[in-house]
DNA sequence: ATAAAATCTATAGCCACTAGAGGTTCAAGG
DNA sequence: CCTTGAACCTCTAGTGGCTATAGATTTTAT
């Protein structure tokens, strides 16, 4: 189970080859072994690290949380809290967006009932996005 | 209500002055008239129509559909049922969204539930992100 | 008339990849 | 052992949707 290419590994795991060379360059990735004729071949650490990043990613985390991420499981217990608030903070806004696209979701809904699917002869479409104050956002009240 | 300047333009809408002149460069703006001495002076329907981008922007089109709409919102009615295609499509990509999201934030409230919030000894947080089968995805499972 | 604010263009950077060119190496079959 | 073809290598450039910077010019207010 040692000496992974990088095709072993994105077969593994689901990340493609390019995307792996890429976390190794921005330094999410350990550089793995070379072979002689300086092909990368990789070991259960880097798959693990991999899986590591790839959660986090499906999870929404930035590649800079992450970062900072494992170097919090690499340090002492008094630091490790700090992954917490990272991830409590991420927390609050996948929240947010959860609302917001709630919100979205309904408006876009209205806006097709009106429709009626191609049977209409005027499109609501249109006319709603073209009119801003069905939608309870307020960027232009600006006094 | 006439001849905006660029900075006008962006008080009114809440558009950023290098984002109005983006929309331009990329042809969803049509460009405006210019003084003597090359400034941007905008009119009201340069105002309807930043409304109408930045408003569906908000709903989340990308700058392609509303260059799509546009074209569509123009054209002869048999054609304006598209942009309720177009519209479905995207209610479409927000439902899957949210389902995700809100799948993802059950999984990090578990997360922060195990570490009750910075007492914990190890905290749980790196923990579930490295150990990918409790999150019921399966990139690994391909035989 | 002058000073400050707003505007102009052009270029580069951001994130997280993805695609392509053009060359090299590896593994399997004959 | 040799050839073939798949997989690999590096490097550069492109994506979307902006944002930031530099350095020059123009407008506006006093």
């Amino acid at each position: 189970m040692t000496n992974f290419s990088i095709g072993m590994l994105s077969k593994n795991t689901g990340c493609k080859v390019p995307t792996i060379r890429y976390y190794e360059q921005v330094g999410l990735l350990p550089e793995p072994y070379r072979t002689e004729g300086n092909q990368r071949r990789y070991q259960t650490k880097h798959l693990n690290t991999l899986r590591f990043i790839l959660h986090s990613r499906e999870l929404g985390f930035t590649l800079e949380d992450i970062r900072e991420l494992m170097a919090l499981s690499s340090s002492d217990e008094g630091k490790q809290h700090k992954a917490d608030d990272i991830a409590s903070k991420h927390l609050k806004e996948i929240e947010l967006k959860i609302r917001r696209l709630v919100a979205l979701k309904a408006e876009l809904s209205t806006m097709l009932k009106g429709c009626e699917h191609g049977q209409a002869v005027s499109c609501r479409v249109i006319e709603v996005l073209s009119d801003h104050t069905l939608c309870g956002s307020d960027h232009e009240s600006k006094p």
